[in-house]
DNA sequence: GCCGTTTTCGGCCCGACTGTTTTCAGTCG
C-alpha cells in the first residue's frame, strides 16, 4: 500500500505551495487530496488499477495523472519541483504552533532562515531578526516556547487521557459564577482515537462571560494561559495539552457546539450546504439574511437545513450529510445496547484481580453474560495458560457459573496467533471452551500481505470464534499490521467469526475506518474491553464511540445479543 | 485543482484573538 506515502506527497505539496504563497483554493484542493488519501481503505494502487482513481472526492484529472506518475516512477514531477524551490528546513518550520506560511517565508526570504535549529538560535537573540517584520520580543519568546513543548511532547493524547482532564476542566467551570451548562466539543466529542486538544463550551449570559473565562484559566490542570479574550480562553495543561474554552449566548449554544465539535471538514461541507440553500451558517447560528432561523440546539438547526439530526462520531465528512438528507442514517448503538464482555483477564495470566473479582463486577455492570479469557501458553512474560492450568481454571469457572443464576459465565481464552497464523493450542483444548479468541501479539512488523494471510488463516480455524485487536497497534506506541482489511473482513464474514474493536484507548483496534470497512463487508463485531482488572471494564464506551465512528449498528455487533441469542449464533457456529 | 438542484466558468466557510500593524496580517480552529 503506497496509500500513507502518497498522502504525505500531497499534505507536503500543499505546504510548499501556501509557503511561495500560492492559489490558496488550489492549496486547499492538494490538501484535501492529502486527507482524502489517508483515509482510504483500498490500497490506492488497485484503485488506479481499476481506473477509479477520478470517482474519489477531490480527486479530478491532474490529481489522478500524479497519482499514476508517482505509482509508475516512485515520484510526482511537481512534488521535487516545490522540493527544489524551498528548503526543507523552511517546510518544517510549519509544525511550530503560531508559526505559519506567512511566517515561514518571510523568516527565509527576509530573515535567512532555512532550518528550524538556525531559527531557534535566532530567537534567542530576537535583535537577529529585526529584519523580519511582525517579529517582536513577545512572539519570539512564544515561538521558543511552542518549540520547547514539541521537543517534549509525542503529540496527541488517548481518549482516555483526554476524557479525564476534560471532565475536571468542566467542574472547574461548573463552579464559575453564571455558569449555565457546560459541554465537551471537539475531537473528544466526537469520539476520535487521538485527541490534540481539548475543546469546551460554557452556556452564559454575555456579562458573565469574563469572569467564566477567568475561573477557566485558574483551573488546577492549568499550567499556561496562552490566551483570555472577552469570550474566549486558551490555555496549555499540565502534560502539554492545550485546551479551549468559548462562552456562549443562550440561542447560540446549539449552533456554536455544532461549529466547536467540527470536525472542520464537516463543518465546511455543512456550510456549503447551507449556502446551497441561501442560509448562512457559523457558530452564533443559521441565517436567512440577518434573520436567525435557528441557533439553540442542534436538532433544530439540522432540521432547519433538512437534515436528520447527525450524530457527532459521524462529522467527518464520510457521506453523512449526503445520508442525513436521504434519511440513509445508520441506527447507531449506544453503550446500552452493551450486554456483556467478551474478553477478560484475570490473575490467572496477567490480570490484577480474581475470577470472583471480576465475575461480581460485570454482574455488577448488570450484563447478561461474560467471557473469561486469560493469555495462552507462549505469552510467557504474561503468565500465560498452558493446557493444563487452562483446564483447572475451566473447571472453577464452571463451578462458579454455576452458583451464579443472573449471569452467564463463560469459558475462554485468548490464544495467540503465530505468524504463519497457525494458533498456540490445538483444536482439542480449543474446542472445551465456550468462546475462543485468537489474537496477534508478536512479528506485528510483518508485511501487509503475509498480515493478511494470517488473519485470515486464524480466521478458518474452526474453533475460533473471534479475532482480538486484529492489527495489533498501539497508539502513539507502534503502528501495528497493515491489513488488507477488505480481505479479512469478508473471510470473517464468510465463516461467521467476529472482528473485535478493542475498547483500550491504547488499543481501538479494529479502528473507526475499519469498523467501517468491516460493516459494509457484512462481518460481525465484538467490542470488549480486555480488561486486565475491575476498573478497565469501564472503557466499553470507548469502544462503543469507535463503533459509532464506523456506522457501526446494534445488529453489526455481537454483544449487543441477548443470552439466548448468543447462544443460537454459538450453535451455528459450530 | 475541483466541481455543478444556479454553473463546464467562476466560485470555493468564517470569526476570535494576538501582536505590533497605527488600521491589520497571521494563525487557528
Amino acid at each position: 500500500m503506497k496509500n500513507r506515502e502518497l498522502a504525505d506527497v500531497f499534505s507536503q505539496m500543499a505546504d510548499l505551495m501556501e509557503i511561495l504563497d500560492e492559489d490558496p483554493f488550489r492549496v486547499a484542493s492538494y490538501r484535501k487530496v492529502g486527507r482524502v488519501l489517508e483515509e482510504l481503505t483500498d490500497a490506492i494502487e488497485d484503485i488506479a488499477a481499476a481506473g477509479r482513481l477520478e470517482t474519489l472526492g477531490g480527486i479530478g484529472k491532474s490529481t489522478a495523472a500524479k497519482i499514476a506518475q508517482f505509482l509508475a516512477t516512485g515520484r510526482v514531477q511537481a512534488h521535487q519541483e516545490l522540493l527544489g524551490k524551498v528548503p526543507s528546513g523552511v517546510a518544517a518550520m510549519l509544525e511550530i504552533p503560531g508559526l505559519g506560511p506567512k511566517t515561514a517565508a518571510k523568516l527565509w526570504r527576509q530573515g535567512g532562515i532555512t532550518t528550524v535549529e538556525q531559527l531557534k538560535i535566532a530567537l534567542a537573540s530576537p535583535e537577529k531578526l529585526a529584519g523580519v517584520p511582525g517579529m517582536g520580543a513577545k512572539k519570539a519568546r512564544q515561538l521558543l516556547e511552542s518549540m520547547a513543548f514539541l521537543d517534549r511532547s509525542a503529540g496527541r493524547a488517548l481518549l482516555g487521557e483526554a476524557s479525564a482532564l476534560a471532565e475536571s476542566l468542566v467542574q472547574a467551570i461548573e463552579a464559575a459564577k453564571g455558569a449555565q451548562r457546560v459541554v465537551i466539543a471537539g475531537s473528544l466529542r466526537r469520539g476520535k482515537e487521538t485527541i490534540g486538544d481539548i475543546d469546551l463550551l460554557c452556556q452564559a449570559p454575555a456579562k458573565a462571560a469574563g469572569g467564566i473565562i477567568q475561573a477557566f484559566t485558574r483551573a488546577p490542570a492549568v499550567r499556561r494561559v496562552l490566551a483570555a479574550g472577552e469570550t474566549k480562553g486558551s490555555v496549555t495543561l499540565e502534560g502539554g495539552m492545550q485546551a479551549d474554552l468559548r462562552v456562549v449566548d443562550k440561542k447560540s449554544l446549539g449552533a456554536a457546539w455544532m461549529y466547536f465539535t467540527g470536525s472542520k471538514d464537516h463543518n465546511v461541507a455543512l456550510r456549503d450546504w447551507a449556502l446551497r440553500k441561501k442560509l448562512k451558517l457559523n457558530e452564533y447560528g443559521l441565517f436567512r439574511g440577518r434573520r436567525a432561523v435557528a441557533g439553540a440546539s442542534e436538532d433544530e438547526v439540522y432540521a432547519a437545513l433538512g437534515l436528520k439530526f447527525i450524530a457527532p462520531e459521524l462529522r467527518e465528512d464520510r457521506g453523512e450529510i449526503a445520508a442525513a438528507a436521504e434519511g440513509k442514517l445508520p441506527r447507531l448503538l449506544s453503550p446500552k445496547d452493551i450486554r456483556g464482555d467478551m474478553h477478560m483477564h484475570t490473575t490467572a495470566s496477567d490480570g490484577r484481580n480474581s475470577l470472583e473479582e471480576m465475575i461480581e463486577a460485570c454482574r455488577a455492570r448488570g450484563y447478561a453474560y461474560m467471557v473469561i479469557a486469560d493469555h495462552s501458553q507462549s505469552q510467557v512474560q504474561a503468565r500465560g495458560l498452558d493446557a493444563k492450568r487452562l483446564r483447572q481454571q475451566v473447571q472453577v469457572i464452571r463451578r462458579l457459573a454455576a452458583a451464579c443464576k443472573d449471569i452467564w459465565v463463560m469459558t475462554g481464552i485468548e490464544v495467540d496467533i503465530f505468524k504463519d497464523g497457525s494458533l498456540d493450542f490445538p483444536p482439542d483444548v480449543l474446542a472445551e471452551l465456550d468462546f475462543v479468541t485468537a489474537s496477534p501479539h508478536s512479528a506485528l512488523s510483518q508485511d501487509s500481505a503475509g498480515a493478511t494471510r494470517r488473519l485470515i488463516r486464524a480466521i478458518e480455524h474452526p474453533c475460533v470464534h473471534c479475532i482480538g485487536h486484529p492489527s495489533g497497534r498501539l497508539l502513539n506506541a507502534r503502528p501495528g499490521m497493515e491489513l488488507d482489511i477488505q480481505a479479512v473482513a469478508e473471510a470473517a464474514a464468510a465463516n461467521r467469526v467476529a472482528l473485535e474493536i478493542n475498547a483500550d484507548p491504547h488499543r481501538l483496534d479494529l479502528r473507526d475506518l475499519h469498523v467501517r470497512a468491516a460493516v459494509e463487508a457484512g462481518a460481525t463485531l465484538v467490542i470488549n474491553t480486555d480488561s486486565h482488572s475491575v476498573d478497565s471494564l469501564l472503557l466499553m464506551r470507548y469502544g462503543v464511540m469507535t463503533a459509532r465512528r464506523g456506522w457501526a449498528e446494534p445488529k453489526d455487533v455481537l454483544n449487543t445479543c441477548t443470552g439466548a441469542e448468543l447462544k443460537k449464533w454459538l450453535a451455528k457456529r459450530r
